[in-house]
DNA sequence: ATCTCCTTGTTCAAATTTGAACTCAATAGT
DNA sequence: ACTATTGAGTTCAAATTTGAACAAGGAGAT
């Protein structure tokens, strides 16, 4: 337990850059969202979710879990869509204790209308600024860097 | 203006990656540093940039920008950490309406203390899981990301 | 000096997020 | 069947974040 093990230059311009790069990123997205169609990125991203998801519906941990958001989070979220008429509450049908959030028409008519925006915005701050390798380098590097997070969540017994 | 121009496969996943990435690392150091030192990540930070700052003070604004955060979501923080003794308020010299957040001797403490294991954990999930190619492409292609949208924020005339 | 206009930092209410406590259903053990 | 454990969602209070409105200080023009 010698003392601190710095970052060098190589690794803090790293580190440095995706911590901004990610901050910034989600402003912006949070941003043009709210304001072509005033829904925020969550609120899109469940959108997404659940109109991939067949049936257009699925168990409120198990989008949580998708998120990665808190489950009191997703509750006052879906709450707030709820009223909205994006999404509906509905029972699971072979668990009593199962919720199920299910995107409504409106909800998906709202995604179609928010998608373009959406998508031209990624492509706009993200995508078209990397090159294929730098891309690629995203996935394998930033996939790797996601899956060791959240192995070492259900793994449970770290350290 | 056609329809949407969905991102394929491989742009997908690229992006996917970045986003959950960027959720679950900052959910993590902001777990490590709080169960560690009660620190929130955005606080360490703040520490951090103060103390690299020379005189280890820096005005309002220029904090705030530094680390992306709205102004008034500053002004708690700084209060909250005034409370706690981490950093001082200090009238600007030059200038009446000008305020500087200062970094105290405890603030700096605390720092040290807090550094080793936030360090250790930030190569943990993020520097050695990557290859240095793949942070070199962080560093040039999420540094370019960065810069792109800093500088779209004060052009002003985008578009 | 006076009148604008821009910048600083704060205040305030509202929206969101978090974590712990809680309810009720599902499951395992006896 | 009976009890203890675990799991699913919600509720609640507290912490944080946001954006708009505000008070005051500079800076420039007249």
């Amino acid at each position: 337990m010698g003392h601190t093990n710095w970052l060098n230059d190589e690794e803090m311009q790293a580190w440095i850059a995706f911590i901004s790069a990610a901050t910034l990123v989600d402003r912006e997205l949070d941003q043009q969202l709210k304001e072509d169609m005033g829904l925020s990125h969550l609120q899109y991203t469940i959108l997404m979710t659940l109109n991939r998801a067949e049936s257009g519906a699925l168990r409120m941990t198990e989008l949580a879990e998708r998120l990665i958001n808190s489950k009191s989070g997703l509750t006052y979220q879906i709450g707030q869509m709820e009223k909205a008429g994006l999404v509906t509450r509905r029972q699971c049908e072979w668990s009593k204790s199962g919720v199920l959030a299910e995107i409504t028409d409106e909800g998906r008519a709202t995604l179609e209308r928010a998608a373009p925006g959406h998508v031209e915005a990624v492509r706009e701050i993200f995508i078209d600024v990397l090159s294929p390798e730098e891309r690629k380098a995203m996935a394998d590097g930033l996939g790797r860097v996601r899956d060791r997070i959240a192995e070492r969540k259900q793994g449970g017994t770290c350290w």
